[in-house]
DNA sequence: AGATGAAATGTTATCGGTAACATATCTTTG
DNA sequence: CAAAGATATGTTACCGATAACATTTCATCT
């Protein structure tokens, strides 16, 4: 590591002013071959490139992008971002990731540390988001000084800023019609968390969809018990060993893929066949899904989609655009093995 | 968004100079306490915060790790990033992750926008950067003019800066004795790319231990197809289908656990029960191994701790300790389901 | 050769902060 | 009450770059 060498040190040594270090820099034309040369030398020698800081003191954007999600090693929010950051590129931008954690709050002195770095724009995503608690309004009214925002994630409170919800209606409607087409009745949800209002609602959509289905919307038959493959486990035991056996469901929807994945490992311990026992849905369509056996349903939100309309919207607004707006995505479902086919089901009927 | 607000603003409306706007954002205890009302008022009011680029060109640091890596789709790349984030946020630094996908090279821009940027260190982690295409020793010289480098990854060529490696060693001993004392003898490798240093460093070690064990290094037990499930799947029609039954092997070893799961996957679907008649083993211990069927005995490399330990290393070089130094962290195996007992394998001895 | 205009290069104010140093305003005390 | 010392606040050079504007150099033409 040498001493760090400026713009003045380059200029003294190549014996021109500042002023054509900067053009020499810059590839701008004016500069006399033999002086470019002269200078690139001096350049090269001492390895200097102009600071970035100083660069955007003088006028200059940052071209940075904020991206606030709970964290990268969920799947999910792995697409979103690595999405976002080819979408920032394609336009000349940097994405910078900042991850909060699946329980936390978004903290003041992360806002205050953005807002310091002067980002182009934030990016939130998540549907943690959307709960009262984590400041996700006050975050954004923050930002919104400052900067543009948007937020990818399901629909929850108002928020003046460009929001990109998935449609949580088809969403919980999709498996839900799945499953009732197939010939179930008594259809479980499992996973998520009744505290984040994203995850409520999607399991209120979910009874919603039952009882327009003239199904019976038990409560036995709803477990919270978190993100993640173990909340699945968990949830599968809690709910089975707290029912007789003839009033188990037939099919379990779960908030995510992950937590499909567990119930899938604790049913197969209890010695259930699937699909032929109990019919599974995900949600997310992740990488592993087609892998796991039996193959997982499961519903796409997809999350590519949405994220490259933020970041072009976000892009936009920075240009003067429009800063509030709203838009929704459809989901899809994606009908693997998991629910085997009506005719495994005729027993039901 | 309101027009930008600078700290002359602030000095001018709320009647004092600049030094003490200063001093009441930075808490200095000298400013009377009528004074620093007055002036957090106006602060308030208009929301500013100093330019963290200002202050950067003002001496100070960027604070900020750079992470450059193949990509965080991959959970073992997430989870690396997830805990150098976390390193590095408790001693308040923040990282900034770039991903250049799984088959790039290091982009000569990346570098130089990474030296504008001026950040406080760099941080690579990935066995791709392992070969010689990838640039990685250029970059690493270009960036160890400015600022300390650690790379995280397999044991490659010589590195003039922080090296954080794995045993590869114990990495291929591990699986390959287990198996071996299970009683298999026909043992296949799958996965990874010859075209890529590590990869196919791990599947020298693995063909290394196979003889050190006296076995066959049949070169039709190894396939390399990539690093994810569908690479898996394609290895393990490739290899089967090219071999008479009694000649396939009856255990195999995949480069990671993604090309493990599509391994399953397909074993499954050519009839094959899992492990009885075939064992299989992956690496990285990713959060589905314990849930897919079998769950997937596999190596864990310990990448947090190594991870851990470079962005520790790389803030004590900040501080003007070694710039330059090699540390390797041994693997482990975690055994569970997918190779079965020594009990179940009777029938090879 | 001298005028003219284009091309190449230089000078300097500026961006938004910080902190060393200077100054002004209070207390305290003989 | 004046002097001394402490406390609070102000002035200003500087960090590293950029670009508008000024100046110099050079080729071209009458």
């Amino acid at each position: 590591m040498q001493k760090k060498v400026t713009i003045y040190d380059i200029a003294r040594e190549a014996g021109v002013s500042t002023a054509t270090v900067t053009r020499v820099v810059a590839g701008h034309p004016s500069v006399k071959a033999a002086t470019r040369e002269k200078v690139q030398r001096v350049i090269d020698a001492h390895a200097y490139s102009p600071s970035a800081s100083a660069q955007h003191l003088e006028g200059g954007q940052t071209r940075t992008l904020a991206m606030i999600m709970p964290g990268v090693q969920n799947p999910y929010f792995a697409r979103i971002y690595a999405t976002a950051y080819a979408e920032a590129q394609a336009h000349g931008y940097y994405v910078w990731l900042f991850q909060i954690g699946e329980h936390n709050p978004i903290s003041g002195e992360l806002v205050d540390e953005l807002i310091r770095r002067r980002m182009d724009g934030v990016l939130f995503a998540g549907g943690i988001w959307s709960t009262r608690r984590s400041g996700l309004a006050e975050a954004v009214a923050r930002f919104r000084h400052h900067m543009p925002v948007a937020v990818v994630c399901p629909p929850s409170m108002e928020l003046d800023c460009i929001c990109i919800h998935s449609d949580l209606v088809s969403c919980s409607r999709l498996p839900v019609r799945h499953l009732h087409a197939l010939g179930h009745r008594r259809i479980a949800y499992i996973g998520g968390s009744m505290q984040l209002e994203d995850t409520s609602r999607r399991g209120e959509g979910f009874l919603e969809e039952l009882r327009a289905l003239g199904l019976a919307d038990d409560p036995a038959y709803h477990v919270d018990t978190g993100f993640d493959a173990e909340g699945g486990e968990r949830a599968v035991l809690r709910m089975l060993s707290g029912l007789p056996r003839k009033r188990w469901p037939t099919a379990i929807i779960a908030f995510n893929d992950q937590v499909a994945l567990g119930a899938m490992r604790q049913l197969k311990q209890m010695g259930l066949r699937l699909p032929e026992d109990m019919a599974i849905i995900g949600c997310d369509n992740q990488f592993f899904c087609p892998y796991v056996d039996p193959a997982l349903t499961t519903v796409d939100l997809h999350p590519e989609e949405m994220t490259r309309s933020a970041v072009r919207e976000l892009l936009v607004a920075r240009e003067g655009g429009a800063q509030s707006l709203t838009l929704m995505r459809e989901a899809s479902l994606i009908v693997r093995e998991s629910c085997g086919t009506a005719l495994g089901y005729r027993h039901l009927g």
